[in-house]
Formats: C-alpha cells, sequence, structure tokens
DNA sequence: TTTTCGTTTGGGAACGATTTTCAATAAGGA
DNA sequence: TCCTTATTGAAAATCGTTCCCAAACGAAAA
C-alpha cells in the first residue's frame, strides 16, 4: 500500500501556510516560497495542498473565477468569514444552523446532505471599499 | 451610451435556460442549443449568461471544479438547494439567519457584508449514490 | 553504511474553461 | 433604405490546474 513519505517540500508549504491568516492561492504561495529562496516546484505546491485538505489539516474554497485558495484550519466542523480585500479570515459555528439546512433538505426528500456556507466583507483594518 | 440590442441568439439562450430546473455550464448549454439545430457560437453564450447574471435574471455559481453554471433566477433574495447528480434546484429563504450571521460579522468588525449559502444533496429521484 | 525499492519531485506539455481579438454581420433609428 | 454601432463567431490567447516521466530521494532492509 502507498504511504507518505516526509520531505522538506511538504513540510515547507505546512509551514508557509500555517504563517497566514487567510486564504491564499497555491500559486500565490509558490510565487512567494520560490521569492524567499526556497526551490520548489509549482507542481509539488499543488500536490502538497491537496494532501492537506484531504487530510483535514486544510480548507479548500474555489472563488468564482475559478482560482482554488487554501487555508490552515481545525478539525472541527465551521464556517469562514472572509475579507474579500486582504484575504483575513475568521472562522465560527452554526450551532442551530446546521440541524435546520438538514431538515430543509431532508424534507424536500433529497440526502446525503452537505452544505456550504461563507460570508464574505470587509474587514475592519482595510480602509473604505 | 451602449445600448442593448436585441438577437435572435440572446433570446434562445434566455429560453434554453429558462427551460431548465437547474443549474447548467455554458458548454452544455450551447452543445445542446447546436445538437437541436441552432446554429451560434459558443462565445456567444458566455455572453448572453453574462449578460443575464448582470441584469439579474440568472444566477451563476462556480463549482468546486471551476466551472460555473447558470439558472434562471427571481430577483428576490434566495437561496439553493442543488442535486449534485442531476442538478434539480430547489430554492429556499432564510428569514432569521440572514440577519444573525450579518450581526456575527459586523461583530467582528467587517462591513459590506455578502454571504453565500448552498446546500447539496441528492434528489429524491435520483437513485443511490 | 550501502543497497534496494518504491515514492516524490519538477519542468514542460497537455487540458479545459473562459476571454480576447477582430473582421464580417445585423439591429434599429434617421 | 442608409448609416452607425453593437453583436457575432472562429480562432488564438489566457490562466489555473493536472498529467507525464525520467531523475532524485526517503526509508527500511542487508
Amino acid at each position: 500500500m502507498t504511504q507518505k513519505r516526509s520531505t522538506w517540500q511538504k513540510v515547507a508549504v505546512r509551514e508557509e501556510l500555517g504563517q497566514r491568516s487567510g486564504f491564499v492561492s497555491a500559486q500565490q504561495l509558490h510565487a512567494e516560497m520560490v521569492a524567499a529562496g526556497q526551490k520548489l516546484g509549482l507542481t509539488t505546491v499543488y500536490r502538497a495542498l491537496t494532501d492537506m485538505v484531504e487530510s483535514g489539516e486544510a480548507d479548500a474554497l474555489t472563488g468564482s473565477d475559478g482560482e482554488t485558495r487554501y487555508r490552515i484550519c481545525g478539525s472541527e466542523h465551521h464556517h469562514h468569514l472572509i475579507c474579500t480585500s486582504c484575504g483575513k479570515t475568521v472562522e465560527f459555528e452554526l450551532p442551530g444552523f446546521e440541524a435546520a439546512t438538514k431538515q430543509l433538505a431532508l424534507g424536500e426528500g433529497f440526502h446525503e446532505v452537505s452544505h456550504s456556507i461563507e460570508l464574505f466583507g470587509i474587514c475592519a483594518d482595510c480602509p473604505r471599499g
């Protein structure tokens, strides 16, 4: 069976992502790592991020521009409040809401229900709009 | 100022989209229109759909695969319950929730708040999973 | 430590959705 | 009908992401 091996590239990507408070795209992350002197391939960054999402270490979010952005996250179920200007992100939970939506979906005859809830706005540190 | 002109292509796209109950991608819509004998370009379909989204006639939704899907919609604020198997969509509203999330975002110091809420599942007409 | 075997890397090609380009065409007012 | 200008559409260009595959490397065995 295919076991995962630890490489400095994977560690570096995890670390770089961990230092950020918001969502970043694979390309951005790669560009900045290269600019910082770390020589690794874009493909590797994509793979490392995908692994992290699969293992639950990170969240992935595809924007309306088709670009996917990543972020370190705790494993419990949560949602995001994202600053569309600087990318800063706040996690939050919605205890009652979860049940309500599931109920609604089941009532319509749907099963295997999941949901996507994200809030957007401009954070206090980003001036005007 | 640039005024909009009415063409049979735009009318055809609006009509084709209106006949569906779920989200469809521009490519799908174009392929089926061509298959049905209507000769128009893919670019034109993209433009017609974009116009409809801008005018509020349609909703656009970009999936995690990066493909954007469209759907006719009423102009009032609403959310979607989407079948990930056949695309069938049910609109719904969340009276209390709207206020709650806005409050939460404002409490974190965010402004110009908006949100994205979609429910996914398999509808009653689609067997198994 | 050295060998071995299978995983990982990475540069470039390949991909798929969407946008741009631009010359030909058509809408709609004069 | 004529004229001005928005619209069309085929092909080329973009852009994010994935695939390909030979070279490089990690880890466990010898």
